[in-house]
DNA sequence: GTTGTCCTATTGTCCGACAATCCGACCGAG
DNA sequence: CTCGGTCGGATTGTCGGACAATAGGACAAC
């Protein structure tokens, strides 16, 4: 029972019809190309589709590989490649320790971090983040304003202190700065958002600590400018967080314009 | 020689630290835990760094699996899951009907869709993906008016127009609308924005199929937007532009509104 | 030039195996 | 009766080896 259900035939390729269709939208296709999808695939979607559809549930841990391969009557080394593909996409993983594999939610910063390597792949600049981050953050710091908790405003007060007292050349201060912006983002109530924002501040943070530490001013204005919107959320006013938000970001490209780096700098991995 | 490198020893675990620590940023961790990277997950690493840095460029054609079993000295299966990660995440894929794997970009339809997923299973509401469209969608539309080129235009020009004559139970007049919004992003010149818009974009589009149905008006009202759109970018004048987009991203909320579509319905896949 | 044939490299899948480890059950000491 | 060891089964990570089906090319036949 070998080779049971293997790759599907599929018909000759239509050559010249794709080398046609090549250039733009081409003519009538006429025939689509015959769908063959590899078992892993398919065992993949399977459990992806329960996921999705709340079948599986965050935390409900998985079956074994071995009673997978039975149910699905594949070979477990099928079912791992399957489970690979689940875990990338944040699917499914493995607590600290464990063994069997749970469902659970794609984390910020597991799509944050595909985000970034799409990012950098396509040679985006920093100019370009900045932009979105032109575009968000002022906006999410004014939703923060309406819907913020003393929680969150204690939080953020916390994490500001902190960075203020942070030493010169500590590079914790960029995670704290980082912090400065999560907190925001979770305060604006907008998962969306948050998502979004992630990914912006991942794809910055590398050198975000090379401008700190060149740009002596740049501490200073952090930490004025974080204050400035924590007093902004503490009165529930939108407009004044936006605005100052809104300053802080530019700083952010002055920093970097004094610090000598172009702004057209390609987004790099660490 | 075989389990050479299998997953390395490792102390007993710290059940009472980990739990310790396991409610808030709790006291000195004095010890990291230990790292156990599986072998699949470091022939994943090393591929992708190679990818990451450019070593391994955008179309090139990965070795065999053999030859990569061979060369990390591991099995090939072990090799195998190593890729089906690199797969999923967009660092590489097979064209149709080709055998050798090759290095790609992530495209933007990959990482949105992963987006999605995530947006999906946070319970993230339709309220909550149009506050963000609220946010980005002006602001590129501003950004599209100061960059946008006579190509841009004409073809928005022509998904406009096509929508505009598309019969009244068409589906495809859900994909023409995305097609605006994503011409509108191209238009933007910011990759970033981009990848943001095109995950709002697909969480919305199956229940932006249902509103169109149902609602008579929304056909003649998106096509107004478009064409007010359409005509600020014409004159290049961003204001106008993020005006109407405005207008009419908050079009879209009446819409699902006047649809009896309550705002808080949780975004679904399909 | 197109079509048919043959060969080789490679993928998709399977079988079977084993060490390391996790997990829960069991058990003796305080 | 709780607490810290001990033991065996269940499960994962990894490996060696195998085979059918296909992609891609070389080459002969039409």
């Amino acid at each position: 029972m070998n080779k049971r259900n293997g790759p599907p035939p599929r018909p000759a390729r239509r050559a010249a019809a794709s080398a046609a269709q090549a250039e733009e939208g081409a003519a009538a296709p006429l025939f689509d190309p015959v769908e063959r999808e590899p078992a892993y695939i398919r065992v993949s979607s399977a459990i992806e589709q329960k996921i999705l559809s709340r079948t599986l549930r965050d935390g409900d841990v998985l079956p074994s590989e071995t009673e997978l391969a039975q149910q699905f009557r594949v070979h477990r080394s099928t079912v791992r490649e399957a489970l690979r593909q689940l875990e990338r996409a944040g699917l499914i993983q493995r607590p600290p320790g464990a063994k069997r594999m749970v469902v659970s939610r794609p984390q910020a910063a597991k799509v944050a971090s595909g985000m970034r390597h799409a990012l950098v792949l396509h040679d985006v600049t920093f100019v370009d983040v900045w932009e979105a981050m032109m575009v968000i953050e002022p906006e999410v710091a004014a939703l923060a304003a309406t819907r913020r908790t003393q929680a969150d405003l204690d939080a953020l007060l916390q994490v500001s202190e902190a960075f203020r007292a942070s030493p010169k050349g500590d590079p914790r201060a960029v995670d704290l700065v980082a912090s400065f912006f999560e907190l925001l983002g979770a305060a604006s109530r907008n998962q969306v958002l948050v998502l979004a924002k992630q990914s912006l501040a991942e794809a910055l943070a590398p050198s975000l600590a090379n401008m700190i530490d060149r740009v002596p001013q740049a501490r200073q204005r952090i930490s004025d400018a974080q204050r400035r919107i924590i007093a902004a959320l503490k009165d529930k006013n939108p407009d004044e967080a936006r605005k100052w938000m809104s300053k802080h970001v530019r700083d952010f490209r002055r920093g970097y314009e004094l610090a000598g780096i172009p702004p057209d700098t390609p987004i790099t991995m660490d």
